[in-house]
DNA sequence: AACGTTGTTGTACGACTGTAAAACAAATAG
DNA sequence: CTATTTGTTTTACAGTCGTACAACAACGTT
């Protein structure tokens, strides 16, 4: 019997390693089939490491909810991020970066339908949730407030939550239908009816975000 | 040892109530706690009885699922099913009773995600989702086109189908954030939001749907 | 009232679960 | 080169899992 060789790896690039792997699992099999040993493989590691990083399997699973949940605002944070853009072109590029790639994805949205399913039930899961979607809407009510302003339209907090909230809604929803391979209409279509769409939510004149949509990219 | 006094159901009532134990299961402590044991211990009833109704735990659970999403799309439909209806009031009670209790309900969104994780990794749920996804498109682009009709505006079936998405989209999307209970904002307010949304996407005339706005029932 | 059918219970089994803890070896320091 | 630390593997264990099946009892039939 000789022992599987080995390497120490640094405590960030395992713990990564391993959130990752869990995170694959997940998708994969559910939170029912993720189970310790079958994550320990994926991540090529012995059962028993996990819980040198973890205090318990629950434990390692919200982490790797947060870990996820941090990924999905990070990249569409950083899609707004343009320099020198106007406040509509900014708008723009936040909800385009939702319901494109690499945030559109069925396995990003497995993992998170899977996560909110135990908000519920679960406080732990309820805190990340709440933490996300509350900067989720701050930064939306950043990015509108401006276009408002420059458009000469009342700013009162109260409006500009009541946009935001709906912004946030139709972002979520057509991420949702979008990332889910259903086949029933092309997805690439989707910027444009997402832009068009928060265009009449806002009431923004025609084109306002549409102009901003990319040229899509031909296919032979 | 004396054993269980019992009872003989019929096979659907019996069958109903396996399906509702165990979506109380699922919703409780997730796919993964609902175990066999605890479904039948929920449903007072032993867990050998079980395979006598299903053939396995895996298409009890999806059956499970087809159950819960025929009770939401028929209470959608139902809302909509107004005598006499103008189709604007028939597009709003709609919309409103897709934000609205009983579709409004933090139990029903925990199952709903639980399943929809699901999705991407068993054709089984798949096939479940698309059809119920299809369903809801079609009585929706059956809600919106005489509407568009009554305001004279064009109806080509593109056009129609691209605002059914995108009213689904945000009817999504207001469900999923209403129905977490996050403690963000009022959930009352939700209608509105969403009428509100709606005549922007369709771009109806200001009131077009508002003005079917149920008064808020008064709270002391 | 006795019978037959079958819905329901109880038990058993091997596989798998999360976790604890001892044995080991890879990297680091001296 | 040796000693030390500790990340990693291995083994072990009690509990739970889904499932199979035999025993049983509730109900319909006669």
């Amino acid at each position: 019997m000789t022992r599987k060789a080995f390497q120490r790896l640094s405590e960030d690039t395992r713990r990564t390693s391993l959130l990752e792997a869990t995170l694959a699992c997940v998708a994969d099999l559910g939170l029912n089939g993720a189970s310790a040993r079958r994550i320990a493989e994926r991540a090529d590691v012995s059962a028993g490491l996990l819980r040198h990083y973890f205090p318990s399997k629950d434990q390692m699973i919200r982490d790797s909810y947060a870990y996820l949940i941090g990924q999905l605002t990070g990249d569409a944070a950083r899609a707004a991020d343009q320099k020198d853009a106007t406040p509509e072109a900014a708008l723009a590029g936040f909800i385009t970066g939702n319901v494109t790639p690499p945030n559109l994805s069925s396995l990003k949205l497995s993992l998170w339908a899977t996560f909110i399913g135990r908000v519920r039930a679960d406080p732990a899961f309820a805190d990340i949730h709440r933490d996300s979607y509350r900067e989720f809407l701050e930064i939306l009510e950043g990015l509108i407030h401006p276009v408002l302003l420059a458009q000469g339209r009342p700013t009162d907090p109260a409006s500009c939550q009541r946009l935001a909230i709906a912004v946030n809604g139709i972002i979520d929803g057509l991420w949702l239908e979008g990332s889910i391979e259903h086949g029933l209409y092309n997805p690439n279509g989707l910027t444009e009816i997402a832009l068009s769409a928060c265009e009449g939510i806002i009431r923004l004149p025609e084109t306002t975000l549409t102009r901003h949509l990319a040229p899509r990219t031909k296919r032979t």
